[in-house]
RNA sequence: GCUCCCUUCGUCUAGAGGCCUAGGACACGGCCCUCUCAAGGCUGGAACACGGGUUCGACUCCCGUAGGGAGCGCCA
């Protein structure tokens, strides 16, 4: 998959929020054609009109930009293959239709729901695969038109060809091989003349120039069907690579039950973007690189070879790990840019600085970095329990001491000096008194952080 | 029911017949560092679903079994 440019494309369907599961695809396939300096494609899959809502349409696109995954043709850029949006493809669509009709592939079938729904029904009783059977197939010109007389709306079935493989190469299962016999007439066209998933998935990649496809494994026993219907238009079908599903901790596909599975629920959580790419890329994908990677570096490390076949569980415990990661990799800049939306707004100079120096190294979401915020700027302070023990265990007499050396900045040597005691014993303490609690950030560059006038009335407050 | 897919530590995975006394990462335990927590360093426990073949040799190949998943939709 070289030489030729490679086009991959992520295709939603607007009708809910943008899942892990199909944001991992986009980032797949977004990753498959960086690598090979070629084209994404965004294409918006809302044949549906019942169940596509615009705000949908917009939260797809905001949560894709938000993840990285810049698309090089889609709704709003246009592109040679343009409109981006299926629900404006509908003349394309009638046209290939045509082709098929003209060479005798589809047929019109009159069938009601729930005359395929009894027919189902008995053929699973029966012991037999519940497929089409047939009943329209061979209607004449005649009963057709009795039918649309009788004022019923015929949907538009692919005759699928009798005794013949469908053999092909999957990207990431390798060989395949279906038989045509397994497969039953399937409608193209729906009864309100909107083109079926198969037909407008399948016709649009060919069309759109895609050549290569990573997609949910639940669509690899449709490509037998895609690639029939590819081929009765001498259109050539783009490679599929069918990628393991994303479950959840229990292994069932990956729902509400599991906590936060969106990428709009995790960002809103504070999770950076560089995180959740990071274990989207090692969640079916292995790398032997084990540091934070940034989009170019994955998409170079990034080979179908390494795709996985079984179901992936998405972990909390390992996107955190990376958000910890990028937040160890933030320069002073790039951290008080994270931080300053929760930092006060007229800080002396060089005071948020101090700040997140002291507390970067103990946090991992910026909720964590609020609180200490409130800790170190906030008054009154509450304490926590053990630490208001551990104050009044170290006795007036020590506070009062060590309130009396702090000075501008404030100089832990002083203090040390003042009051005689050193280690634990001089730490926490202060520790307790200042911050409300026994853990946290080192305490020096906290102070750092704080107001001299703030330590001394914290100190003070434990001197009588 | 039929067709197809999948199965290595708790989790993500390496492994393409001998390099495997199965490697790495996350999580977990211990130690070091240390005022605490975190970070960091070192370290420990932890897996080839099962049963048959093939082979001098199988995690790797073949066949079964078990378990999980998908498709068989006028949903995408």
């Amino acid at each position: 998959m070289s030489s030729a440019t490679v086009v991959t494309r992520f295709a939603p369907s607007p009708s809910g929020a943008l899942h892990l599961g199909n944001a991992r695809t986009a980032l797949f396939n977004y990753l498959l054609a960086r690598k090979h300096q070629g084209r994404f494609v965004l294409r918006i899959e809302d044949t549906d009109v019942a169940r596509t809502r615009e705000v949908m349409v917009e939260a797809v696109g905001s949560d894709l930009a938000w993840l990285g995954l810049t698309w090089d043709e889609g709704p709003d850029h246009g592109g040679p293959h343009a409109p981006y949006r299926q629900s404006q493809r509908g003349a394309l669509y009638q046209q290939y239709l045509e082709r098929l009709d003209r060479d005798h592939l589809v047929y019109p079938c009159f069938c009601s729901p729930l005359e395929l729904d009894v027919a189902r029904r008995a053929q699973q009783a029966a012991g037999q695969p519940p497929r089409y059977a047939g009943t329209c197939r061979a209607l004449s010109m005649a009963q057709r038109a009795e039918r649309v007389v009788q004022g019923r709306a015929p949907s538009l079935r692919f005759r699928v060809p009798v005794g013949v493989w469908i053999e092909f190469d999957d990207l990431v299962h390798g060989p395949q091989r279906f038989s045509s016999d397994a497969i039953g007439d399937f409608i193209i066209r729906r009864e309100d003349g909107a083109a079926a998933f198969l037909f407008s998935n399948a016709l649009d990649d060919a069309l759109m120039g895609v050549t290569h496809v990573l997609r949910g494994d639940d669509h690899l026993s449709n490509t037998p069907r895609q690639r029939l219907l590819l081929q009765a238009l001498a259109l050539t079908p783009p490679q599929y690579g069918h990628v393991s599903l994303l479950v959840g901790d229990d292994g069932a596909p990956l729902s509400k039950r599991h906590g936060a599975t969106g990428v709009r629920e995790l960002r809103d959580a504070g999770y950076a973007t560089a995180a959740l790419c990071n274990h989207l890329f090692r969640l079916g994908h292995s790398t032997p690189r084990n540091e934070l990677l940034s989009l170019p570096q994955m998409a170079e490390a990034f080979d179908v070879k390494h795709l996985q076949r079984a179901p992936a569980h998405f972990d909390p415990a390992q996107l955190r790990h990376w958000q910890s990661e990028w937040v160890h990799s933030l320069s002073g800049e790039q951290a008080r840019g994270w931080l300053d939306p929760i930092l006060p707004p007229d800080l002396p100079p060089g005071q948020s600085e101090a700040f997140i120096a002291a507390v970067l190294p103990n946090i991992v979401l910026a909720e964590d970095a609020r609180q200490w915020q409130q800790i170190v700027f906030d008054e009154p302070l509450s304490y926590e329990e053990p630490a208001l023990r551990t104050a009044r265990e170290a006795g007036p007499a020590f506070f009062a001491a060590a309130a009396g050396a702090v000075g501008s900045p404030t100089d832990l040597a002083a203090l040390r000096t003042a009051t005689g005691r050193k280690g634990a014993a001089f730490f926490m303490p202060l520790r307790a008194a200042l911050t409300g609690r026994l853990h946290g950030p080192e305490l020096a560059p906290l102070l750092a952080a704080m107001p001299a006038e703030r330590v001394r009335a914290r100190l003070l407050r434990f001197a009588h």
